[in-house]
DNA sequence: CAAGAGCGTGCAGCACTGTGCATATAAGCA
DNA sequence: TGCTTATATGCACAGTGCTGCACGCTCTTG
């Protein structure tokens, strides 16, 4: 086996499992741990994974075009758990709007495989992960590439994503309030997410729990817009019922 | 068994396994492993591959165009001489549209390091490569991405597309001919080709000789709408002169 | 804080690489 | 036909990259 498939090997492991030990691939490979972890130091470099003590785990839920540096993110599991519980709410046969994030990014992961669904997102990574499975209509939003991002934004794609309307919206927010809502670090960002609320029957937001009780520059919508919210379990059980009493259904996992 | 013949099925059995060895090859072939080498040497410096320690991988960031071509990546040397020329004919500090394709993908690769461009493009694969460059601001169209490719087709992309108006559009087809000019395959990106004529100054046409002559089912525009024809020297002189009689300025590379 | 697992790295051995040179084959031309 | 030229191929060799081992250092765990 050439060094650059068994490479190549290990990356599509690591998107399979997540997760890999520098023991269990000095096994399966047969090579020793050295060269194992010089491999896995190639592959941090090229930014196609991280290292962590005893192996490697996937980089910033693999925002796998490469080359674009992603800081380290914060939360991954916890996102993953919420883009998992997501997935769940939604159903086959529907049309979602999907905002650009990482948060929504784990919820296009988890979504693969599905059979008739119709996505619309204003990112492309999300695209080109959804593109993956053949049972989705991936429709992209038209607009201005961000700089250092694949995030599409501006006029042209707050007018594409008021051309469509879908049975659910998810968003991803910088920051999430009782009193404020939700809230955005972008004021285009934030219009991105009015106009996926005003095309949709229902809202759904996913977040980490650090965004809650935070109040960021661009506001969003009230918290009565918001049918449910999606978090992870380091929410209290006071802060849930007090959502609730705005109306919000909250799922905690 | 001629050299050429033998690259051509080296190039095959790429496709077929992903991943060559040279010592497979040099057994296989019955050649030295220095021929073996100097062949992937050639591949590689025309594009068709990359080279490894011990043997040759398909090339990342290759896409597979389905069945629009003979060969995924036919004419690849042809192409990227159309895209230096093509890109000296764009000055800074303009608008270009530019439509989907491998040829014109080469052009957006040597649009880098560009200081104040404004492109606008349907394909997902030239908005990455633009987004490289800090000084060049990418507009992508909305739309639906087309299944196993990552294009963006339908009514969001032309209509887009036809909100913007630009100095310069820059089509690629897979066919032109003297009387039906410019005509394309698939019917939906034919669209996305009118549309983008409709919204441009001026006209530039990008292709490699192996599309002259031939008409495909979905027409673009009459031949007197398009301004210049950048193509590389399989050019006759005949042909040359016919499209500069017809208004067309021909440009050969 | 101590034990132990995991880490990076220098070193040696070996496989792979590119290249110059000689030979073989094919093509062009008088 | 015989000669020249261009190209393709094999061989040899020096240079480079990959791997395993061993060592000392670092991090985690209890």
């Amino acid at each position: 086996m050439l060094g650059s498939e068994r490479r190549s090997e290990i990356i599509r492991l690591l998107e399979e499992r997540k997760t890999l030990k520098v023991s269990d691939l000095s096994q399966m490979f047969n090579l020793s741990e050295a060269t194992i972890r010089r491999d896995l130091g190639k592959l941090a470099q090229q930014g196609l994974l991280r290292k962590t003590y005893g192996g490697a785990i996937v980089k910033d839920g693999s925002r796998s075009w490469g080359t674009l540096e992603a800081g380290p993110d914060s939360f991954l599991e916890e996102k993953r758990r919420v883009g998992r519980a997501t997935a769940e709410l939604i159903e086959d046969e529907g049309t979602i709007s999907l905002d650009a994030g990482s948060t929504t990014l784990q919820v296009a992961q988890c979504l693969t495989g599905r059979n008739n669904l119709t996505v619309l997102t204003n990112d492309m990574d999300i695209a080109h992960e959804l593109s993956k499975s053949p049972g989705i209509r991936v429709n992209l939003s038209g607009g201005i590439l961000r700089e250092g991002t694949r995030i599409l934004v501006g006029p042209l794609a707050e007018q594409s994503i008021s051309q469509c309307h879908v049975d659910k919206a998810i968003l991803g927010v910088s920051a999430i309030s009782l009193t404020e809502g939700p809230t955005n670090v972008d004021l285009l960002d934030a219009q991105i997410k009015i106009a996926m609320i005003k095309g949709a029957d229902e809202v759904i937001v996913v977040a980490d729990h650090s965004k809650l009780g935070k109040v960021h520059f661009a506001k969003v919508a009230p918290i009565t817009a918001i049918h449910k919210l999606v978090m992870d379990d380091g929410i209290s059980p006071e802060d849930v019922e007090a959502f609730e009493s705005k109306g919000v259904e909250v799922i905690v996992c």
